[in-house]
DNA sequence: AATTAACGCTTTGTATACAAACAGTCAATG
DNA sequence: CATTGACTGTTTGTATACAAAGCGTTAATT
């Protein structure tokens, strides 16, 4: 793995905390490489938002309640527009991809095991498997490419990070209602049943923000 | 100015044509550095979408119809949430930035030469001020953040270089309708006049798509 | 005692050297 | 004649060395 996807998921799951500074020296010695790579890494992270420029170096980004506020509200804006024009658009073989991505979430969440990471990670994994399906069948990629820097992937992980097995089970259901409603091209339906959908996982990472600042990453979990 | 802005202003004003292969020596020897600020400003370029990556090194992003109906689509879902964002939350001072801009750029436009460069690139930063003022007005600065990265600059100087005198008094009127709409608060108003303004930008692009692959670059352009 | 100047240490920015990967060419072989 | 293989030159990827800029601490002066 480049160094990049190194510190891009040290930063989703939590390795690296929000505000902890990343120094180039820090980093060379983590990943074993020299700076150079590292400070491409970096400037790519900054583009993206995932960390913030100090006066010197850069440091991992803190999302406020207001952030969270609004970069929910783009993500609504443009994950439902996507909902509806993927139920204008959308072909069969659109539909066998949510379809399956939607059953191997299923899987997972009858699979999933509280509090741990693995589980975690295997259903945030199908979970954007799904969203991912639906944006690509939208039939304009530019908003993939936006989207994915739209949704802070840190921010994801939190909120399942906190869901039950009920709030998991009913995240489900709202998948398939907004299958369905592709599936039988009711855009406007589509796009309401997405932008609440994705209101459900704002409240979710706003409730438990203050809980801890940190999801302590177990030993196991590093591969 | 560092080798990131060097190759984005290159690049947006056609002195770097779409397609053109951008090897590291020789950025290297055009901007007298090593290639290592040329590599990190690479990597920017390419997590915005301005250069596309190639086997081997990068090149100048080439824009299709379809991408620009695409990209115009996305800018006018977020641009026109914005004012109408703005309209709802404006404050008298984003008014007074927002009417500033607008009077620059109605003189610049009664200054304008036909195919002048420096006539054209006081317009097009003149139309980018109102722009930004209105973005910056609705208040959620995560959208002035994508949308600064959805809005492909190159494409909207091409579009200005095509402009006559006429249409861009035009454009001039509908700006004042958008700014009218904020002031009163009419957002409903707001979002469907820029969204029009902008489809209107996005017409002009792709009627002189094929004209000319390049917009020649002046001479005494070069400071 | 407080303010500032200067020094040294840490960290980032840039250049250069070297290693590795790739593309194109030419020759050998079926 | 086409296909494959090795060779060569070019270009990217990584490491390291050095330059420049920031920060903290200490010492000197008021």
């Amino acid at each position: 793995m480049d160094a990049y996807n190194y510190i891009k998921e040290a930063i989703i799951h939590g390795k690296y905390e929000p505000g902890m500074r990343l120094g180039e020296e820090f980093l060379a010695k983590e990943l074993k490489l020299s700076r150079t790579p590292i400070r491409e890494a970096i400037k790519q992270l900054e583009s993206e938002g995932l960390v913030t420029p100090l006066k010197r170096g850069v440091s991992v980004r803190h999302f406020t309640r207001e952030d969270i506020q609004q970069i929910y509200d783009l993500r609504t804006l443009l994950e439902g527009y996507a909902a509806s024009q993927a139920a204008l658009h959308r072909t069969e073989e659109d539909i066998q991809k949510i379809k399956k991505a939607n059953a191997r979430y299923e899987e997972a969440i009858e699979r999933y095991q509280e509090k741990d990471m693995n589980s975690i990670k295997e259903i945030v994994n199908f979970n954007q498997q799904f969203h991912e399906a639906i944006i690509s069948a939208c039939k304009n990629p530019h908003i993939y490419f936006h989207l994915s820097k739209v949704v802070v992937v840190p921010l994801v992980f939190r909120s399942f990070y906190w869901y039950n097995s009920f709030e998991l089970k009913r995240s489900l259901e709202v998948h398939k209602t907004i299958l369905l409603a592709i599936q039988s091209q009711d855009s406007e339906r589509a796009r309401v049943a997405m932008t609440e959908h994705i209101y459900q996982g704002r409240d979710q990472v706003l409730a438990h923000l203050d809980e801890i600042k940190k999801i302590h990453v177990l030993k196991e979990d590093s591969q």
